[in-house]
DNA sequence: CTCTGCATTGTGAACCATCACATCGAATCA
DNA sequence: TGATTCGATGTGATGGTTCACAATGCAGAG
């Protein structure tokens, strides 16, 4: 009924109900040589039979190793990227405690929550576009312990997991530029964000070398009611675009709703593309042209290279970057000019 | 430069440093009386400045407990619950390691993932509104160790919190008879999934009450996509509705796809109330009038719950229910009829 | 028939915090 | 003053795994 609080089996209740010694057990379980056939094969049936399972706290004890990671979220629209790297933990043996802290990142914030954690986990996934915390920041936090950072700025020198930014905004803008858009606004992500940034820096950049004026602009942060709230801030200023490049796709969300209800027609009036390709992008009204990250790959990398650098401290510091790509549906068209 | 491997201090060097016995130490650091006022100020000088914590493999060994929770996820829209579970973890002093599962449930994958992680874990909370498995299963399958079912069927006999699908559903389908509305439909959630099937029963159950024909529905699975499909069915069927049930706020955001898409104005055509109040919900075109969760209260029972249920084996296995509200926007009004 | 070599098995100590118990000295009471 | 109590501190063993090393037994070489 209550609680049976049922014990496990232990190395020694496995030698003594084969009758040898705790360390031939030992031996068996750790696939190590020189135990004599019989004896291996009846230790292998007790094993089975007690089911036992090595302690892991002892085993933390001894070895100093958890197979615990743990990841810091300091983002908005983490939900995405949470997934894949869930799975890629458990499919390389790691079971994953998840952390959320307030943006910005402070070193007093990390601190706070290494000082609960960092001794029972083996190494760290940050995930923070933020450039708030350095290399030697997150060193010092992590006391030696091996980290890498997933979404940090594109040519960091962190160990780190990104999308490239840059580029995936610069086919966004040369898209719209594709189509023959001349007046491109933009609805920016927050400025001090890694993404943000580089994805309105690839706007200015990419308009200013195609002769166009990078001035239309406002920046929200990422939340579906600053895309609203920005577009409005555009609109108002009465001058005329006939093409949108927003900063993700939640903000993309408000910016349409916003343009319908100043009567624009998308894509007829307003070409409109957004950045991410959240699952819900496609059902947008109309369905939005954006760019997708996978976040499949990301969480794959991520794991993999911090899982290479806890077995092997001299696997070097290096950036592993994936690429976005354009998905063009219903928010685009040819400018008709 | 490389990992500098820190030591960490334990009992004996803080014991050392000091001049005491490493018990000596150990009650400072517990709080415990029977220790001279001198040398408890002199060992907690030494504890600072060598910054001791004690050390979470060793406690957990002696003590068998871990202060780490497992957090396993069967859900689609997980991502809104959560945060605020991670965030009362925490305050309640606990780690949480999160696993995703496939739906549906089954005593295989969820022993499989308990392989790896019980021996580890204080207690368990289950993110799972599915029948599959049932209280001996859950009983069985955690071993003793204590479990919080988070989202399961109103009235189940499981220790749990939930919220209130059943009256939820009404005041949402009550909302649209108050507004003179007699041809409701609805596109339901997915009837294998506790919130899904008890909305649908609910708005089944009122239309009776009230006289009305419950019978121009159509289930979807939560996601956006099928909200487009499920309203596409109920289009097709060419019978006069001037209402819209949806069983989540993702599937609304489809159905209101297909509904601009069929000519129809919302809500001059038809009223449309969702489920879930998720955060882009006030952007829909319109903004979505739904159902609100409080999912910051459902995260700290959950925790709260789950902890006494750790300190006191006793504490009484019950449901812990909470309410959703009706929050009125743009996409419902009075029938004109 | 002894000695070396090797496969097989076992012993002891370490990791670090915890808990039960032992010791010591000083203060209290009869 | 001797017996008793109590506060302050220390010792020893425990938990389960790991690792270095010791011990045993048997084979083949000399």
């Amino acid at each position: 009924m209550a609680h049976p609080q049922i014990k496990q089996a232990t190395l020694r209740d496995i030698a003594d109900e084969v009758g040898v010694s705790y360390q031939t057990v030992w031996r068996v379980v750790n696939d190590h040589p020189n135990v004599a056939k019989a004896t291996r094969s009846r230790v292998q049936r007790a094993v089975e039979e007690l089911d036992y399972r090595p302690h892991r706290a002892a085993q933390m004890l001894t070895t100093g190793r958890s197979y615990i990671l743990q990841l810091v979220i300091f983002e908005y629209g983490h939900s995405d990227r949470l997934p894949a790297i869930l799975h890629w933990g458990r499919e390389y043996g790691y079971s994953i405690i998840v952390t959320e802290l307030e943006v910005p990142p402070t070193a007093a914030s990390v601190r706070s929550v290494l000082r609960e954690t960092s001794q029972m986990i083996d190494g760290l996934l940050f995930l923070m576009p933020y450039p708030h915390l350095n290399y030697d920041d997150l060193s010092d936090l992590c006391q030696g312990r091996p980290f890498v950072v997933v979404n940090t700025k594109l040519g960091s020198k962190m160990p780190s997991v990104v999308f490239d930014q840059w580029n995936g905004a610069r086919s966004a803008v040369s898209h719209l530029i594709d189509l023959g858009h001349r007046e491109i606004a933009e609805i920016s992500g927050p400025l001090d964000h890694f993404d943000g940034a580089m994805r309105h820096r690839a706007w200015e950049v990419f308009l200013g070398n195609n002769g166009l004026e990078p001035s239309l602009t406002a920046a929200g942060d990422f939340s579906v009611c600053s895309g609203y709230l920005c577009a409005g801030q555009i609109l108002a200023q009465k001058r005329p675009f006939t093409a949108l490049f927003v900063g993700n796709d939640t903000m993309a969300l408000g910016a349409l709703r916003a343009l319908h209800e100043a009567g624009l027609r998308i894509p007829q009036d307003v070409s409109v593309v957004g950045f991410d390709d959240i699952p819900i992008a496609a059902y947008f009204d109309p369905p939005l042209t954006t760019m997708r990250q996978d976040f499949e790959a990301l969480g794959r990398e991520s794991i993999e290279y911090l899982v290479s650098r806890i077995g092997n401290l001299d696997v070097p510091i290096q950036q592993r970057v994936l690429y976005p790509e354009l998905v063009i549906r219903k928010s685009t068209q040819q400018n008709p000019v």
